[in-house]
DNA sequence: TTCAGTTTTTGACTTGGATCAAGAAAAACT
DNA sequence: AGTTTTTCTTGATCCAAGTCAAAAACTGAA
């Protein structure tokens, strides 16, 4: 691995605190590589092998059941995924797709094991990125079911405002069909969905949204920190 | 704390592995107390103090918004609940309330912190337990986002029936009201569905439900271990 | 018991969101 | 540029599931 790459990784939250050693012995198993838009890197069932980094591009993470597919969560750089199943050694629950062009590194489960054996800052960070991880599915889940469709989309549209910053407009982070599974509607619904909220002073050009009244949008989605990473 | 509580605490997963003496440090601090059924014993938005542990009873795990609630979780002993916001010393996201009398062990979240610190096997078994919390809420998350309310139902009875054992009926575990909440549905929809079920031959006499033909409501249910606990 | 308060069921009705089908608009190729 | 493919939108229709209302069946206390 390119020293560049390894200086990336090392300063992510979950390996930034743990010796030199057990950090060297990790990524001496592991690859970095790039991979085109729409490929399959996990398969849902199949055996957790290997954690995966995201440090450039976006991963899909879905999951499909009798023919319907539903999309659970998006991973940007820099940050990992399916830990919980490479930690427990377990089947992975979701399958995984880059969205574009993305890279990738991977990280062997059975080294992550014993890294985490015996390097305690390194125990205490996976456990701080997977309570993380199991914060975010339960917010995911109470989003679900507990506020409408349009609800979900206004909540969506309020937080990439936020992430955008003071910025009067902002760009959906993905394409619409992807936002419609992850906020669990049709892309037809999505499309609909918009369009009542141009009503509320939602204008929406392509990709582009802007706000005309930003509380408006506000009291739809009610957002707060028990639903939603930023408020 | 009494000698027996202690014992029944020390066998749970979470703490069988760790040494004597961080777990006699870690129990010095705990209570372990009775609370009758229907009393609140988390809110949501609440900073994390303690790790509960359910010993007898059961335990409600709840969220609300505007005026609506939903059940994300039952939790049965012997098990551990809100271990993540404890760890993360973050918010609650989900409250807890006993729907019978139980019998709670409550561990104070900083000693919590300062055992997985010390200790290693706890460290360890605390990844495990949240890494499985973790699968646990993503399976919720892929039932409700994938499932139909007809298909979800006869997942859960399927999942009971696995439970039971091999015995010809079983009894629900909760009320109605409450696995409605649970399934992401009205109690009079559950009603209806199942009345529904009941034409593919299973029947229901209050809580007690028993199956004519399993093959048919598997059919339906096409559970799985990707997205139920039991196959 | 009886009575009050639940929970559960049922019926009638409404509605949010899915489905189907067909254009329009972008992207992604030649 | 033009052509193909995909995504996005729109309209029409349908259905699963929610709402409202009122019985029926439990539950638990006096």
């Amino acid at each position: 691995m390119r020293d560049a790459d390894l200086q990336e990784i090392r300063a992510l939250p979950l390996f930034r605190d743990m010796g030199e050693a057990p950090f060297a012995d990790l990524m001496r198993g592991a690859y970095h590589q790039n991979f085109p838009a729409q490929v399959t890197l996990i398969e849902e069932g199949r055996p957790a092998d290997f954690l995966h980094i995201v440090t450039d591009g976006a991963v899909e993470l879905f999951a499909r059941w009798s023919n319907r597919e539903t999309t659970l969560a998006v991973a940007r750089p820099v940050s990992t995924f399916i830990l919980a199943a490479c930690i427990n050694d377990a089947p992975y629950l979701m399958s995984a797709r880059t969205m574009t062009s993305s890279r990738i590194a991977m990280v062997p489960g059975a080294d992550l094991r014993a890294a985490f054996l015996k390097d305690a800052a390194f125990a205490q960070a996976i456990v701080g990125e997977l309570a993380g991880c199991y914060r975010s599915v339960v917010r995911h889940a109470k989003n679900i079911k507990l506020r409408s469709s349009k609800e979900r989309l206004a909540a969506f549209l309020i937080g990439e405002a936020e992430k955008a910053g003071q910025g009067s407009s902002f760009e959906l982070p993905f394409e619409k069909r992807i936002l419609a599974s992850y906020l669990g509607m049709t892309p037809e619904n999505l499309s609909r969905a918009l369009k009542q909220l141009k009503d509320e002073g939602v204008m929406v050009d392509g990709a582009t949204v802007r706000f005309h009244d930003v509380d408006r949008i506000r009291a739809i989605a009610m957002p707060g920190r028990l639903m939603d990473e930023c408020v």
